[in-house]
DNA sequence: AAACTACTTGGCGGATTCGCCAAATAGTTT
DNA sequence: AAACTATTTGGCGAATCCGCCAAGTAGTTT
């Protein structure tokens, strides 16, 4: 395996890995809908701040998210557009192994 | 959020953290070309045959590969027929990316 | 059945992840 | 500046992940 092969799998990895828990799926899926505080995202989540915070921080260094702060608050949005078709296809993967299963 | 949303996320998560690691993308890309034996994918990975064992073992766990023992070989399969339209869209997300820090 | 090939499983050490708590930082209000 | 709100960071313990080695299993050949 050669290097460039080895860098495209380690990156897209990377963007996986990052969205590869349950809270941080909800809050990409919200931020779909627009930009969110992270309270409000914390709100939505129902864990710690700190852990939610943290959450972010994953997508941010993933490059999936980006953040501004206004006051107080900081927003997040995402940062790349096919994030929908994206999980389409992940929830497309689910159903047939559940078809796969009642067989 | 309710159990429903939280099962759906639980699911997806399961999905993307499966696919989540450089030997296990390239194992199921090589897939996508039609079934191999644990040796041939071995040979493509460069690792222990015991740690593509174990990689195939999560892919399987996860549902998104089947395998069948043929004599003394073991060939796996996709499962699923929409990762190559899934992994295209991990591919722009990474290019969204480089594009943000480019600026 | 003994030797051989292909593969899986057990287990160990090191690394990473996760969620909470406590403490630090940043901006706003008084 | 003190008090307050929103957020991030540090750190801890529990859990999980990763890769290798050793040992076990399954089918084939001799």
């Amino acid at each position: 395996m050669d290097a460039k092969t080895r860098q495209r799998l380690e990156g897209r990895a990377r963007v996986l890995k990052a969205l590869a828990h349950p809270s941080r799926l909800l809050m990409v899926e919200q931020l779909e809908r627009g930009e969110r505080c992270v309270c409000e995202l914390q709100e939505m989540v129902g864990a710690d701040m700190s852990t939610v915070s943290k959450h972010l921080a994953v997508l941010k260094r993933a490059g999936i998210v980006a953040d501004e702060r206004r006051g107080v608050q900081v927003y997040y949005r995402l940062t790349m557009p096919c994030v929908t078709r994206f999980f389409d296809c992940v929830g497309e993967v689910l159903v047939s192994i559940k078809k796969g299963k009642k067989r």
